[in-house]
DNA sequence: GCTTAAACGAGACGGTACGTCACGTCTTCTA
DNA sequence: TAGAAGACGTGACGTACCGTCTCGTTTAAGC
């Protein structure tokens, strides 16, 4: 089936691609990057990279945002803090400073490709909104949400407001204010 | 004040550019987007178009969100008709077709270009954010509105989970249903 | 016939431009020479200037090569001495700094517009070169030339070689020395 | 000493951006030529030929004046004939359609361009300059030439005769009788 | 230990768009 | 009508980056 003749692929070279990049696109920004800068950084050559990922988009993707975590909620005991908690943790993954810088640039070129906006929804949805909307449908059951409340319309506002909060607020973080009011906001709505 | 000496620039290419963007983005989208090919389309030059616009985004920028508009939020006598009603213009805005093929590619600029961010926010505040934002202080007043809800926060919400929803779901548009189900989360929260 | 209606030219600007054209090739070249610089520099604009001169190198020419002068030989007695003046003669007009920095970029222009072209051999055949071509032709009367010696050979042969001096000592002027020997080569040849 | 890593440029493109220069500046003119045609005529891109050439003065400078021959003289025995083989030889040089297109236009940029000047002198003192100037050095020495002729001044005189006149007389060519007439005069002087 | 196949570095390749520049003309207003 | 001002169409410039290719060389695994 698979038969691994020839040289292996050296995976150093992966790993310092990786982190070159993640480098670049901090110092630089995304429209600023270039494969070239990148394989230079990581003492390699373009044909390399280019062997390992289909795209600069697919590389900066991989690079910026880390896939192994387990991503398991803590048990909170209430779904307010497990809102909460989600919001941390998007805000987390894209506060990260390559993440940020990148996050913009990607929006276009997963747009313009298919392939990347598969995986990048594949890669979220396993991660953190995956356990989320596990929560949230047993806390429906346990009648702790009321009933109507679509799990996927909620993951679409937490992490939509969380994007759109780091695009407005270019320079600065978010802070801990900024947490307990959204998390307030989507548990009681606005209503007095 | 001013004095306009020399030949005036022709107010027709000025339209014929705007013109030839709007529609040349939606046909090719962002990315594949060519200043040579709007200025054949428009039926002028490159140089015209960059005595206009200091460059590509700032144009399609000013092509793909229309500004004159005053948008004033029609008397609904209910926040959360208000909610719904600003929901549903701030997709009508970027669901235009010109806007949706522009919106992903235009937030890598933006993100690198501190003129264009600041450009697009003001664009946007002075426009339904704005007329929400007042509405919403008067609401908190009146008492329709619970004490310690942030407006700027809200209006966050609103446009970050049209963003994202038009981002996730890259083919569809949104129908009255995703409205209604939005509408009633950020109005009643998800407690029962 | 001539009807000198509306307002007339203003002389002052000829001037200015033909003299900011030759300054300014002087400093920067002919290649880096710009008529909107040549404008800026007289006080002027482009279209007084076009409103003048057909094309910049029309204006180049005139400003580098100055029509007026008398250009008599003087009564030297001797044919050698006669050669020898020529010599002198064109490489004054030449070697002056604007027209040193024009002459090869002018070149390309004349090959490439006949009107330059005869506008500058007839300024050359009416300056210089005319009073030696009778000169020749009474010394062969004379006796003092051999018979079969064209004049307007000779001629090609003193501008010729006084050009490709000019082109190939790219730095340096021309010597005594040098019209010495070129005046002896041509007077006596190179038999011994 | 050289280490030829990395693809090796390939030299047909070398031949075909070469040929494609010396036909279309023929054809066009120097003033006309433009690299994008050079490309395109060639079959190939103006990346690779900025690979190449640092300038498109280079690239012509290059096309117009093959730089192989050795050119060795003839034995032709007389210093006379040798000035009149040297005279045909230059001319043949220039005359080259390709050669006499290029010739007006590539001074101007001779002039502004310290590198293609130093180029073109070594380019010529190597190929047919440079064997004349021998020639005469030995003529000197049998006596066939006075003392006191310097040979770069002859060469410089016999170059720039040419020059102008083939600058001078546009659309013709030099018949036999030009040049019997030029090695006459050089030869003879003009002494009765 | 020899073979083999793929990875490696280097850098040229075709392709395409970029943003700039200068030319010579045209249009407006003012003298 | 000239002049000042500056926008206009035209068209080339030289550069940059993409993602692919072709070299010659190295490196492991399989025989």
């Amino acid at each position: 089936m698979k038969a691994p003749s020839g040289r292996p692929r050296d995976p150093r070279i992966d790993r310092a691609v990786l982190a070159a990049t993640a480098a670049l696109v901090t110092k630089v920004g995304y429209a600023d990057l270039t494969v070239a800068a990148i394989a230079a950084q990581a003492g390699t050559t373009k044909p390399a990279i280019y062997r390992r990922w289909p795209s600069k988009a697919h590389l900066v993707h991989e690079a910026v945002f880390p896939s192994g975590e387990p991503t398991s909620l803590p048990q909170t005991g209430s779904v307010a803090d497990d809102v909460r908690e989600m919001l941390r943790r998007t805000a987390a993954v894209w506060s990260e400073p390559a993440a940020r810088a990148a996050l913009p640039g990607l929006m276009g070129e997963i747009a313009a490709d298919p392939t990347l906006h598969a995986a990048l929804l594949e890669r979220f949805a396993e991660g953190v909104w995956g356990a989320l909307h596990a929560r949230l449908v047993e806390a429906t059951a346990r009648g702790e949400v009321r009933a109507g409340v679509d799990p996927a319309a909620l993951i679409e506002t937490i992490a939509g407001a969380t994007l759109m909060a780091l695009l407005i607020r270019a320079g600065d973080h978010l802070d801990d204010d900024w947490f307990d009011h959204m998390a307030d906001l989507l548990t009681k709505g606005i209503r007095p």
